[in-house]
DNA sequence: TTACTAATGGAACAGGAGACCCGTTTGGAA
DNA sequence: TTCCAAACGGGTCTCCTGTTCCATTAGTAA
């Protein structure tokens, strides 16, 4: 009898295929699309109705905020990674591991991107929650190349691969974010090399 | 003949005495506390004008925007910048440091503040730029405990002191507002040692 | 192919953000 | 103390955001 009140499911769900995912995609290109013009501010569901050529009761019903469709591009995008480079030497892993942040944050495209999902996760807890799990994901393809390093005894026995990636990534995203200084590629080269340094004098063993 | 059409100054800069000051401190004190309640897509003018006691008119006139808001009241925190420690060890000073850091993003009033105030920096080039100089100022403080450490040979001469601070603050402000991980004391701890471990082997040495 | 209904899209509507006008208050100089 | 204009504040207006209603389109099962 409580049934009509319960919260309907989230449309889309029951029939995803055909005009649905269309409707998705062309949101979601649209949406970066924003994004890349004119920042997280810019994203505005109209707007992004307009461009993507839906309505826009479209993308209110099943994206509800500027800050929903930006959680779901960060889903999107979580599901596209790249796999992790193998170099043969620790280092070397994690040198091309800070450049390939270092390219993401500054690309034209992507760099805005990642600006919007930062802001939007400061407002929004599902936001939040989809950004925790973009970097969990990450972190966990690139483990491998810190354990292999482990195996050949680059760095101490003991030390928590997760922790050396982020020493890795911390520096990028802090200048990125935060104290907003440029990201040139010898800062990516410090990041890598003093991630390792600390790693090798067993700053990450527990 | 033009001078009608020019940008005419901002209230508050001709008569800074009196009431002007006392709207300034009420409208910044409303709108932490906006952001404290409901984090930044709380901050409104509206309210924030209901909440200081003054029209909203003024807050429009004065400060444009929400991230105007933001933007003067991180200008404000810029100026009541508390001094930094001084334990007699580069790694004491480092450890304070990190737990500042620490403290000041896990603190109940000044967590949300600076969630705000990075998702504003992302939207607003002014926010941004205050930001900037914010931090800027910060690292200017600590730097002399890194010097106190450089003449006494704690870390290799030629070490460049702000990057040993930015490797301290990395790790924190990264969990904060990126990977949204949980910020223990143990990691202010981890991030206090490995930035030394790095800066002892030479890693931010120019 | 047919039937059923999930999902979309256009249109009309309410609610609030933000700008404008103008009278009132008050800081600062003479 | 007097005067002038900087700054404030209430009222009003407009535009845009976000919601609701319902007709239309199109997946999916039979």
């Amino acid at each position: 009898m409580e049934q009509e009140t319960r919260l309907e499911a989230t449309p889309g769900t029951v029939r995803p295929g055909g005009r649905t995912a269309k409707v998705r995609t062309a949101v979601l290109a649209a949406t970066q699309e924003a994004l890349v013009e004119g920042g997280f501010h810019a994203l505005t569901p109209d707007r992004v109705a307009a461009v993507a050529g839906v309505g826009k009761t479209t993308v209110y019903r099943r994206w509800r905020s500027p800050a929903g469709l930006v959680a779901d591009l960060l889903r999107d995008m979580a599901e596209q990674s790249l796999p992790a480079a193998d170099t043969g030497s620790l280092e070397g892993d994690l040198r091309a591991n800070a450049a390939l942040v270092r390219d993401t944050l500054t690309d034209p495209r992507m760099g805005p991107v990642f600006a919007a999902v930062i802001a939007a996760a400061a407002c929004d807890q599902e936001c939040a929650d989809a950004l925790h799990g973009f970097y969990a994901t990450r972190l966990a393809e690139w483990a491998p190349a810190v354990e292999r390093g482990l195996g050949r005894g680059e760095v101490p026995a003991g030390t928590d691969p997760l922790e050396v990636l982020r020493a890795v990534s911390a520096p990028l995203y802090y200048r990125f974010a935060v104290s907003r200084e440029p990201l040139t590629a010898d800062v990516a080269e410090r990041a890598a090399s003093a991630a390792l340094a600390a790693a090798r004098a067993g700053a990450f063993v527990f």
